[in-house]
DNA sequence: TTCATTATATAACATTTGTTATATAATTAT
DNA sequence: ATAATTATATAACAAATGTTATATAATGAA
């Protein structure tokens, strides 16, 4: 009953997410979608009953990427994969990334507060981290956070100079963790 | 020759600069600073070209913001001082420097480049970081850049819990400093 | 085959926003 | 005092956008 389905739900959130990711979440529009499909708004408003349910599920689409990002770095220790998923993420998607962190952190800080225990007890398998307090671990995941964020950042936003590429950066990440566990070690 | 002029381009400004502090600059339009300042949108036509030359002008003014806080904070260490300013801008102006940082990083990137070299001169003088080679001070520069940065979005964006209060972040960068510079002195 | 269902297209409507044309009135030069 | 100047107000226009009403046509059930 009824014609044959040729837009479906998953292709207008890919053409959103095609859209979000050369201009931001504030330029993705319904025409814009529409004409991105080669279809009219019809189809959009049968899936979403508004432009806010759409993009809410275009963030949470964005949010995937970036855990699928995590999964494909595996080098066994998730402390440093994170880490480095997080700066693909911000030089891959560096407008979304933006996004992201500007506009609804709150996956950000809703992600966080969900791994931040499951890292914990990671860390306290690393040989590196042996003998350190809880509240020792905790101290060091929250300064390599930071770091990690501000380094996300600046390779978002262009503030650093083209030079560095993702070898750089990740470099830069992990001396600046040996850094905080020595500086830990030595207190 | 002609009426008295009842609305100036500083209070144009200024009526901009409160709708951006609450709303962010894309919030801002010539209506809302008209209706702020009780005219037309008349005036606002007659000291910018559009809203663009508005926006360009309000940016500095913001840009201003940070530098004058940069000011304020002055124990003598101009590189502690910039650490503390970023993150008093971050937490009593989080949404301008949000904007600030996403959308209009070519400033940061700017001023990054202008005050480094100084920066770099003040460090030499440091007691603490006495016999470091240039390379090296450039280097525990940069990663407490970034580290500042992490913080101060981390502020702004609300991802730190409420509990952390100005100590208690410029404590954390203080803390972090030290890590890098001890373990700088170590190798 | 005929008809009900519904996916899609089209077009209209309301709202928001930047911008501009026109009107009004205050000030100053003469 | 009169006229020119111009700061301001008002209103209109155009473009972009979300949303909805209506039309069209394809599909499957009867």
């Amino acid at each position: 009953m009824g014609p044959k389905i040729k837009f479906t739900r998953e292709q207008i959130i890919d053409a959103a997410f095609e859209i979000a990711r050369a201009e931001g979440t504030d330029n993705v529009t319904m025409r814009k979608i529409a004409h991105r499909m080669g279809s009219s708004v019809a189809p959009i408003y049968v899936n979403f009953k508004s432009i806010n349910e759409l993009i809410e599920a275009l963030i949470e689409k964005i949010a995937d990427i970036g855990q699928q990002l995590i999964a494909e770095e595996n080098t066994g220790s998730p402390f440093a994969d994170i880490g480095r998923a997080s700066i693909r993420f911000a030089m891959e998607y560096s407008v979304l990334f933006r996004d992201l962190v500007m506009k609804n952190s709150r996956y950000l800080k809703g992600y966080d507060e969900k791994v931040m225990p499951a890292l914990i007890e990671e860390m306290k398998k690393d040989s590196d981290l042996e003998g350190f307090s809880e509240d020792k671990l905790k101290e060091i995941l929250l300064k390599m956070r930071i770091f990690q964020l501000g380094l996300s950042v600046m390779a978002a936003s262009g503030i650093l100079s083209k030079d560095y590429d993702m070898k750089d950066l990740t470099d830069l990440l992990s001396s600046t963790a040996d850094d905080v566990i020595l500086s830990a070690r030595l207190k």
